[in-house]
DNA sequence: GCTATATTTTGCTATTTTGCCAAATAAGCA
DNA sequence: TGCTTATTTGGCAAAATAGCAAAATATAGC
């Protein structure tokens, strides 16, 4: 129901621009670095204390996060807060809700 | 604008979760494999001719599909054919269709 | 300039992933 | 049973990733 009739990808390109997002979100420390941006913009030191690793790895998620356009980084002094570049993004979590559902399709 | 509501992954175990499937998702070749079974069932051999890799490697990209509950095989005389078993999940590729696009949000 | 705070980069090791080949398994048919 | 086709599994090397600690960078304030 209400599936989408979007273009699935195409071409070798569209698979790895795909892929690459796909592979941006594949750790549960980038994940959860993205739901706490769904709430609003955050600096390093904060999501350091959410996801419990060494502030120099949550450094380079967040890195990764920038290098596909996930998120942006904006500095105010001396710290750096982060914000979803496009909060659309967010609607992936919500087709994996459905898929982890028991509901049929 | 038509943002789902549904709940972001709040704990440990959803962030693996979810990682999990994004991780799966996370290689083009695999990429490929799925937008190719978003037209129906494909065995080994068929995907294999579209991603062009080693049958072995094809292989190893569809357990991994399996081991996170994408794909179901079905084994018919001396083939396996390869089905989505949601196929609410290429909701995702609408999600990453506007990521991609230009339009504001 | 010096100092303190916040973040990023670099260097390193351990682990995982990828891809191929060869061997093993599964099913159908003579 | 033996032979063929289709797929999976195991072993290996190369490449990528993850994590930490230490060094480097950036900014603010004195």
């Amino acid at each position: 129901m209400s599936r989408c009739e979007t273009k699935l990808p195409q071409n070798r390109e569209d698979f790895l621009r795909v892929a690459e997002v796909f592979k941006a979100l594949g750790h549960p420390a980038r994940v959860r670095i993205v739901s706490a941006l769904a709430e609003g913009e955050h600096c390093v030191a904060d999501l350091t204390a959410l996801v419990q690793l060494d502030i120099s790895t949550v450094s380079n998620h967040l890195s990764v996060l920038r290098g596909v356009g996930i998120v942006c980084a904006e500095r105010r002094g001396t710290q750096v807060f982060y914000t979803l570049r496009k909060p659309c993004l967010l609607n992936l979590f919500c087709c994996l809700d459905d898929f982890h559902s028991n509901a049929p399709s």
